[in-house]
RNA sequence: GGGCGUGUGCCCGAGUGGCUAAAGGGGACGGGCUGUAAACCCGUUGGCUAUGCCUACCUAGGUUCGAAUCCUAGUGCGCCCA
């Protein structure tokens, strides 16, 4: 397959599994991504993220082009060599940092100037600017430059943020250049369908003309601005209808999400891709993710408990310590603790969207979400 | 044996007459975490028959309208002198 081919391996419903070729190998989805922002997944080595199964790994651009700046990667031989990833990764473009970190933004039709939270460094980013630092950082995929929109917000608000994702998109397919790295587009619109909806076709006629011009196209699309304070229901109101609106034959990404049930229901709605920072955070503070809900490892009904931290669970943590010992260095701070509760909550999540692409591949999606949200593990959503 | 200092809630520790059921830490207990400035943030932490009452700042006694705070004695601890 040629470089960023997507074909659709099989549907099931709604649900769709996708392989999509990168220069460093393919990547199947249904699937978790693990995030790295500062070119780390925090407390876990590289290989273990290859033991995990972890297919695609994130990277922040924000971050990284200031610490330790986008030539510095570049000059390591890019982001894979610098961490030493030698599979498929993708970078957020940093404006979800710029606009949820800077208190002092400022935004104009042409780009946004904002302050480093590292140094106070005012920085000024254009679409096209922010595609040379992603080029030079060297992800296999690259997110265009947006504006995410926070719930609940006024809808000319949102519908401003729309148009300037908007011509974002058009200016970052424009001036993304790098032949090994594709650039995913992304939809706006907050919790308004007909704002997500326009937000759509506004990405696939900026699309059509590229292509027109002999430019390029979006290696696929991500859905943002979702998961920012809404309920799950208004969120699900309209996450299906604005996934199935976006091209078939592309992955579809819900940025930014997270929660275990989530997963399972967007993917049983088209979504394709995921990422959070929940699996890793939580573990950090002493949470775990079970077949049976989740697991506060601080609290002291597990101090005697020497059993596994999930008995179903096939991970290294799960196979190697007890509940009391997990305990014992959370509650001691001990960097193990967040360490063997990082690998098993990436495990999880990693694992159920292995076990979702498997439902899809036989068909039994339907059967697969109705069992998870019987399960015990559906309880904490 | 003498002198000086000190004793506060589970622990450390602030408080030198009323605004004190007692600051602030720690610990304990519980909750949160969703495109990561997070090994972080937030709550509770004397008891009860609970818009009030009881018990509490080493112990006992005293001064005072009122004491963790002042006085006396005892006692534990620390330092110094013999």
């Amino acid at each position: 397959m040629a470089l960023f081919d997507c074909t659709v391996d099989a549907r099931s419903g709604n649900a769709r599994a996708l392989t999509f070729t990168t220069a460093h190998g393919d990547f199947r989805t249904p699937m978790f991504m693990p995030v790295g922002t500062s070119a780390t997944v925090k407390g876990v080595t590289t290989e273990t993220l290859h033991q995990l199964g972890a297919q695609v790994v994130l990277a922040n651009t924000y971050h990284l082009s200031l610490r330790p700046g986008a030539d510095l990667v570049a000059e390591a031989g890019g982001i894979h060599r610098f961490m030493n990833y030698d599979g498929p990764m993708l970078t957020d473009s940093g404006g979800f940092q710029v606009f949820s970190l800077a208190d002092t933004v400022k935004l104009d039709q042409d780009g946004l100037t904002f302050r480093s939270i590292y140094d106070g460094a005012k920085i000024r980013w254009t679409p096209e600017e922010n595609m040379a630092i992603q080029e030079l950082i060297g992800a296999d995929v690259a997110m265009q430059l947006d504006q995410c929109t926070p719930y609940p917000a006024e809808r000319a608000f949102v519908a401003r943020a729309v148009d300037l994702s908007a011509s974002w998109a058009k200016r970052c397919l424009a001036a993304h250049k790098r032949p090994d790295q594709t650039l995913f587009g992304i939809c706006q619109g907050g919790m308004e369908l007909d704002l997500r909806l326009l937000s759509i076709e506004k990405l696939l006629s900026i699309e059509q003309e590229s292509l027109d011009a002999g430019g390029r196209r979006f290696g696929g699309f991500g859905i943002g601005g979702y998961s920012v304070g809404e309920s799950h229901e208004v969120m699900f109101e309209t996450l299906g209808t604005v996934a199935r609106a976006l091209p078939e034959d592309r992955p579809r990404y819900l940025m930014g999400v997270g929660n275990p049930t989530t997963l399972v229901r967007a993917v049983g709605e088209g979504v394709d891709m995921f990422d959070c920072v929940l699996p890793t955070r939580t573990a950090r503070m002493g949470t775990a993710f079970s077949s049976t809900g989740r697991m506060n490892l601080r609290n002291a009904k597990y101090a005697r408990d020497f059993g596994p931290l999930d008995a179903q669970c096939t991970c290294s943590t799960c196979q190697n310590h007890s509940r009391a010992y997990l305990r014992h260095l959370v509650k001691q701070n001990e960097m193990l603790g967040a360490i063997l509760l990082s690998v098993h909550n990436l495990h999880f999540l990693i694992d159920l969207m292995a076990r979702a692409r498997e439902a899809v591949l036989a068909d039994t999606y339907d059967e697969f979400l109705q069992s998870w949200m019987e399960s015990p593990a559906a309880k904490d959503y």
